[in-house]
RNA sequence: GGGACCGUAGUUCAACUGGUUAGAGCACCGCCCUGUCACGGCGGAAGUUGCGGGUUCGAAUCCCGUCGGUCCCGCCA
C-alpha cells in the first residue's frame, strides 16, 4: 500500500512519486487550499490539496476529519521558503496530492483528542477503556518501545553469559503461604484447580536440579491481591537462577546487568558497586527494609537517654521492651509549624495512621530545647547535650520522636520521614540510589497467631547453619538470617532473591518452622523435596520487577504506563469488561455453582 | 475491609459565601477564506451537573445513601 513512511522522507525525495498511509492528525481548510497533517507511526508530513488538483479530490478532502484513515499518493515538493515548519522533521517538504483514498471513516466524536497538539489531561478511566486511542497518541507507544528495549538489553546480556530462556507452566499448583492464588478450574479433573504462578520459583529450582545451570525468563506472574500504582494482578518478572554460585557472585553479576540497562537505555553510568546494608541496619536507621537513601533524617535511638527521665510514655516504652527513636529535620523550626505536628496536624496524622500513639517533638533554639513541660522539666544539662549529640540537631532544627513498640516506632517514623522529605522537597530528582539490603532474617514472628512466617519465602537457605547441627537445628533456624538480598532503588523494591535450600532435610525443617505438618509438606512440596534428594546442586537467583524497572527508567508514576492493557484498581479490564459472567453450560461442565445472590 | 480526594457538554476545565437562562477552549455542524501548520473569521447545535433521596423560598454547590475513578492503609512469602 505504501512505499514510504513519514520519517524516512528527506530532500532527496523531492520530485518523487510516493504512497503514504496514516491518520489525519489535523486539517487546515483555507477554502482555496487544504492542508492536512498526515501522521503515521513514524512522524508527520503536510499534504496540500488545491481545487485544480481535481474537483472530486478537493471535495473529498473537505470531508476529512481528525483520525480519518487515509492513503495518499503524490509528488514530494519543496515548500516555499517562507512556509517551512522548523518544528517538523519533514518541515521543508510537502506532498502534492494526486490521489486520496479514505481507508476508514471515524464516528463523529472521539472520546478524547488523539493529536499531540490537543494533548490534555485525560481521565484514566477513558484512557483504559479506549486504550488503542491512548496508544495512538504516541506517548504510551514510546513507553512500550522503551520496555521492549530494556528486554532486548536483558536478553542480549544474559544470552552472552550462556543463560537459557525457558518457559515454565502457567497452569500450576496452588501452594500455601504467599499471596492469594488465581485459580483455574480443571475440567478433566473435576473439582480440582490449577493456580496461576505467583512466580516461577519452584520450576526454576527444578531446572537447576535438571542441570540447566543458568536460567532466565521474562515471566508473567499473578497475585490476587489489592492493587496499587506499582502493583497489578498480572505483572512481569525478570526471573534468573544459577547453579554453583555464591551469594556474592549473584549480587555482583546482577549489579552488572542493572548497570548495563541504565547505560544502554538512559546512557547513565552508575557507580561501580552499589552500597550494601544489612536488614538490621536498615531497620535501625531507616525503620524500613527498603530505605530511600536520597535524603538524611535517619532514625536515632534515644532510648538510653529518655527512657528513665520520668516521662511516663517514654518510661513505659522502654520497660515493655520497646524503643524511643527520633528523626531530625534540619531547619525544621522554620519549615514546620507546631500545628502540623500536634494532634490534628497532617504530620501527626501520618504518624498516627502508621500506628503511633502520638508524636513528641523537641525544637532546638540556641542552647535550649523547647518541648512540652513533662519532658523539658525532667531534662538535665547532660541529657540535653546527649540528645543534641545523638540527633545531630543544631540551632533551628526540629526533632520528632516516637516511643512505643519498636516495630510501630520504626514504621511511623519511616512514614513521617518520607512524608517530610516529599513535603520539604528534599529529594533530588535525578539521583539513582541503588542499595542492596542483605542478611534478612529467615522468619518473622506473627505475634497474633504465634507462628513463624518466612520473610522472603521458605526456600531461602539459612546462613551459617549446617545440617550436622541437627540437635539445635530448630532453634538455630528460627533465629537465623537468610542468604537473601533485595535490590532497592530510591526506596522502591526492584527485586530480590536468595540462595536456595538444596538439601531435602533442611527444606523439611524450614517448612516445619513455618508451621506445615509432615502431611502438608508431603502434599504441597513433596515433588520439590524428592528432587532435592536426587542430586540438587547448590543454586540461587533473583527476580526483578520488570514493570517497576521500566516505570523508574521512564520516570512515570504508575506501572500502568508501562503495560499495554492494564487493569484498573478494581482489577477490571475497562476495555473488555473482564472479568465477566460465564454461561451456565460452561459452569456445568466444570461442576461449579455460583452461590452469591444476584 | 478502612481512610482521603474526585465525578459539570464528546473532551479539558470554570461557575465566589447556596441566588438570573450552568459558561469557556478544543472537537462537532453550517457559511466565508489559496500558504497555513495548535490557521483565521462569523454563526450554530450540544447538559438528567454520575444516580437516588434530604435540607432550603432556592442546590452543580450543604447533608445522607449509592455507583464509578484515583491515591493510600490493611493485604502483596
Amino acid at each position: 500500500m505504501r512505499n514510504k513512511i513519514c520519517d524516512e522522507l528527506n530532500n532527496s525525495d523531492i520530485g518523487q512519486l510516493v504512497n503514504l498511509c496514516g491518520w489525519v492528525d489535523r486539517r487546515r481548510d483555507h477554502g482555496g487550499v487544504i492542508f492536512i497533517d498526515l501522521r503515521d507511526h513514524s512522524g508527520f508530513l503536510q499534504i496540500t490539496i488545491n481545487p485544480d488538483d481535481g474537483a472530486n479530490l478537493f471535495k473529498q478532502a473537505e470531508t476529512l476529519r481528525n483520525e480519518t484513515v487515509i492513503m495518499v499518493s503524490g509528488i514530494i515538493n519543496e515548500r516555499p521558503k517562507d512556509s517551512i515548519n522548523k518544528n517538523l522533521s519533514t518541515g521543508e517538504l510537502e506532498l502534492k496530492v494526486k490521489d486520496l483514498q479514505i481507508l476508514n471513516q471515524i464516528k463523529n466524536n472521539l472520546p478524547f483528542p488523539v493529536s499531540i497538539h490537543d494533548y490534555e489531561n485525560t481521565k484514566e478511566e477513558l484512557r483504559l477503556k479506549y486504550r488503542y486511542l491512548d496508544l495512538r497518541r504516541g506517548k504510551l507507544l514510546e513507553n512500550l518501545k522503551t520496555r521492549h528495549k530494556i528486554i532486548q538489553v536483558i536478553r542480549e546480556y544474559l544470552n552472552n553469559f550462556g543463560f537459557t530462556e525457558v518457559e515454565t507452566p502457567l497452569l500450576t499448583k496452588s501452594t500455601p503461604e504467599g499471596a492469594r492464588d488465581f485459580l483455574v478450574p480443571a475440567r478433566l479433573s473435576n473439582g480440582e484447580f490449577f493456580a496461576l504462578p505467583q512466580s516461577p520459583q519452584l520450576f526454576k529450582q527444578l531446572l537447576m536440579v535438571g542441570g540447566l545451570d543458568k536460567y532466565y525468563q521474562i515471566a508473567k506472574c499473578f497475585r490476587d491481591e489489592d492493587l496499587r500504582a506499582d502493583r497489578q494482578p498480572e505483572f512481569t518478572q525478570l526471573d534468573i537462577e544459577m547453579s554453583f554460585v555464591s551469594e556474592e557472585e549473584i549480587i555482583s553479576f546482577n549489579e552488572k546487568l542493572i548497570k548495563k540497562i541504565w547505560q544502554d537505555i538512559l546512557n547513565i553510568k552508575l557507580i561501580d558497586s552499589f552500597p550494601r546494608m544489612t536488614w538490621h541496619a536498615a531497620m535501625e536507621n531507616y525503620g524500613t527494609d527498603r530505605p530511600d537513601t536520597r535524603y538524611e533524617m535517619l532514625l536515632k535511638d534515644l532510648g538510653k537517654i529518655l527512657g528513665n527521665i520520668g516521662f511516663n510514655i517514654f518510661t513505659k516504652a522502654i520497660q515493655s521492651g520497646g524503643s524511643i527513636k527520633s528523626i531530625t529535620i534540619k531547619g525544621g523550626n522554620e519549615s514546620i509549624s507546631n500545628v502540623r505536628i500536634k494532634p490534628g496536624g497532617d504530620i501527626f496524622q501520618v504518624a498516627q495512621d502508621a500506628g503511633a500513639g502520638g508524636l513528641a517533638f523537641i525544637r532546638v533554639k540556641g542552647n535550649e530545647l523547647e518541648t512540652i513541660g513533662a519532658i523539658k522539666n525532667n531534662l538535665t544539662q547532660d541529657h540535653i547535650s546527649s540528645i543534641t549529640k545523638i540527633t545531630e540537631a543544631k540551632d533551628g532544627d526540629l526533632i520528632l520522636l516516637g516511643a512505643g513498640n519498636t516495630q510501630v516506632v520504626n514504621q511511623s517514623l519511616d512514614r513521617v520521614r518520607q512524608y517530610i522529605a516529599k513535603d520539604l522537597k528534599l529529594i533530588e530528582k535525578d539521583k539513582w540510589n541503588f542499595l542492596w539490603v542483605t542478611d534478612f532474617p529467615m522468619f518473622e514472628k506473627n505475634e497474633e497467631e504465634n507462628r513463624y512466617e518466612a520473610l522472603h519465602h521458605p526456600f531461602c537457605s539459612p546462613k551459617n547453619i549446617k545440617l550436622e547441627d541437627s540437635k539445635e537445628l530448630k532453634e538455630k533456624i528460627e533465629s537465623s538470617t537468610a542468604h537473601a538480598y533485595d535490590l532497592v532503588l530510591n526506596g522502591l523494591e526492584l527485586g530480590g532473591g536468595s540462595l536456595r535450600i538444596h538439601q531435602a532435610e533442611m527444606q523439611r525443617n524450614v517448612l516445619k518452622t513455618v508451621g506445615l505438618t509432615d502431611y502438608e509438606i508431603e502434599e504441597k512440596f513433596g515433588f520439590l523435596i524428592e528432587a532435592l534428594e536426587m542430586g540438587a546442586p547448590p543454586h540461587g537467583g533473583i527476580a526483578f520487577g520488570l514493570d517497576r524497572i521500566t516505570m523508574l527508567i521512564l520516570g512515570v508514576d504508575s506501572i500502568r504506563e508501562t503495560i499495554a492493557f492494564p487493569k484498573n484498581q478494581q482489577a477490571k479490564c475497562l476495555l473488555t469488561n473482564a472479568p465477566s459472567n460465564v454461561s451456565k453450560s460452561q459452569l456445568k461442565e466444570l461442576d461449579i455453582e455460583i452461590t452469591i445472590d444476584e
